[in-house]
DNA sequence: AAATTGTTTTTTCACGATAAAAGACATTAT
DNA sequence: ATAATGTCTTTTATCGTGAAAAAACAATTT
């Protein structure tokens, strides 16, 4: 088996889901982009669904005969990337504890685990390794680093210097930009969601990587923006880690959002730099609590 | 052919330098450290130093017979690590022109051209693309995103923000540290340097490289460290590519160090921001200028 | 003519295989 | 007893291969 065929089938679902508002779907070159896939993957999911009786095909014509059923999607598991695979089993691993700074890490080994090629461990490691928490020994192997307080202090300096940085761009940035309509969005739904708090509280995790993703850019720096991506892969493991308090800490995030918002909005400098701030340090706060402090090691 | 020895024969050469020095070598596992290499390797090197009538090796006893002699070398060229050789050719082809922003990079081609397996540019690519300059489609092909002006005052942003910060933080360390002894080594270095610069001028860019790389590791933040070796890179070929009034630009860059480090040793936190940040400056200037004016596009 | 469909080619992704290199274990020498 | 050497095992680095997916080209349809 070289290649799953995880784009199709997860394409597949996404098409069975527009099935439910159409009667007839569009081109093939239409429903490509808006699947993202290419032609070639476009085809196979009409083939299939033609196969299925969900839809008649011929040329141009592509009519809805039936809705899809549960069953008529491929199981959820079926779709996810091998990277994303691997992502999860080597993340579970290394929060589920047992794993020591200084550690080593075995390809192989790992491979054999999770049931994939090596190939993809080793391209696994290599783009994970930005994330500061593994370092290549050259010509040997991978050495843990370690979830630890550390790290976390790092992680978050960083954080803190790009995300002032680039809410003082945003705060200076032309009125008529779009940002601003994007910011009242974001701000309509930080406020239905605090309305909403005490049942939707564990939506707040996707809200916030929104929020501050959309500051970061205004840097209008790709190296700040890319950094994002280091805190968003924390923040997301964090959330499931951690879930201690989850309602009360995002109610106040939400809060500290909503300040942080006004702030911009205001554009004073001033405001903008102490609303930032405030959530940072609270933020900081969170990741801080939820890592335990590191053990002195036992010898047995 | 599925992997070069070229570690071995890296560690070969080296090891023939080490001969000229002394009448016996030390023991396998010492060597083995010496070269940064496992006993497997060193025992090759002995293997084939015996063979080629350089020394006589049984056991502990490892006498040098002869000089080495140049022919005794292995080639450089078969000395680099396919990632060093892959990543040269990529950076011949990107800095060569014709490179706009915007083209596509093709995996396979690149792997046909530089004569290796596409696994190997894969990996490379992934490795490559922290630098900021290529990008990838999901599931489709990696995007030059060009060695542009935006580029390069983004990079220049990170990095005084990063260096400001370090440079406040080694001010900052007490005075029972070591870098101190570090920072005295390099300064004698420069004033060395300085004296011979009409001659000694190409030596410079190891130099900073040092230098700053010093400087760096006094946020103790792997982050900072870490992107340095974007910097590094960049200035490597700029270097590299630019030799446009190379000692006048080097000669000014030491005097900056010079007084860069002089802020340092006086620790006082206004001094040390000022020449950090006229040196930083000038880099910046000086990177800028190497850098075309983005033609716009021409249609012919 | 422009867009869509049909067909073919190319590229990406992932695997297993193999030599190089590292590492572990057993044996011997100081 | 420690540290070296000798031997064997495991892991890493790299390639070729083949299926999935993308992309390019040709033939239709509106």
């Amino acid at each position: 088996m070289s290649k799953s065929n995880n784009v199709y089938k997860d394409a597949y679902n996404r098409c069975l889901r527009l099935l439910d508002e159409t009667r007839s779907l569009p081109s093939e070159p239409e429903l490509g982009t808006l699947l993202g896939v290419s032609r070639t993957t476009v085809r196979s999911i009409l083939a299939r669904m033609e196969e299925t009786g969900l839809i008649t095909w011929n040329k141009r014509a592509k009519t809805v005969l039936r809705e899809p059923r549960p069953d008529d999607f491929f199981p959820e598991e079926e779709t996810d990337t091998l990277a994303e695979i691997i992502e999860r089993s080597f993340m579970r691993r290394l929060l589920a504890g047992g794993a020591e700074a200084g550690m080593q890490i075995n390809e192989l080994e790992l491979a054999r685990e999770i049931g994939v090629g090596t190939t993809s461990v080793r391209e696994f490691l290599i783009r994970f390794s930005r994330f500061g928490l593994i370092e290549k020994r050259r010509n040997s192997h991978w050495v843990l680093k370690g979830f630890t307080r550390a790290f976390a202090l790092e992680l978050t300096e960083i954080r803190e210097m790009f995300e002032l940085r680039s809410a003082a761009a945003f705060a200076a940035l032309p009125q008529d930009s779009t940002v601003w309509v994007d910011l009242d969005r974001l701000e309509d739904e930080h406020r239905l969601l605090a309305r909403e708090i005490a049942t939707r509280f564990n939506e707040f995790s996707e809200l916030d990587e929104r929020f501050h993703r959309l500051i970061h850019r205004a840097s209008r720096n790709r190296f700040i923006v890319d950094f994002y991506d280091v805190i968003a892969m924390i923040f997301h493991y964090h959330y499931q880690w951690n879930k201690a308090q989850e309602r009360e800490r995002n109610e106040v995030a939400v809060g500290e959002h909503l300040a942080y918002i006004e702030a911009l909005k205001s554009r004073d400098l001033g405001k903008v730099d102490a609303a930032c701030r405030k959530h940072l340090k609270s933020a900081r706060h969170t990741l801080l609590t939820s890592i335990p402090e590191s053990r002195p090691l036992q010898k047995s």
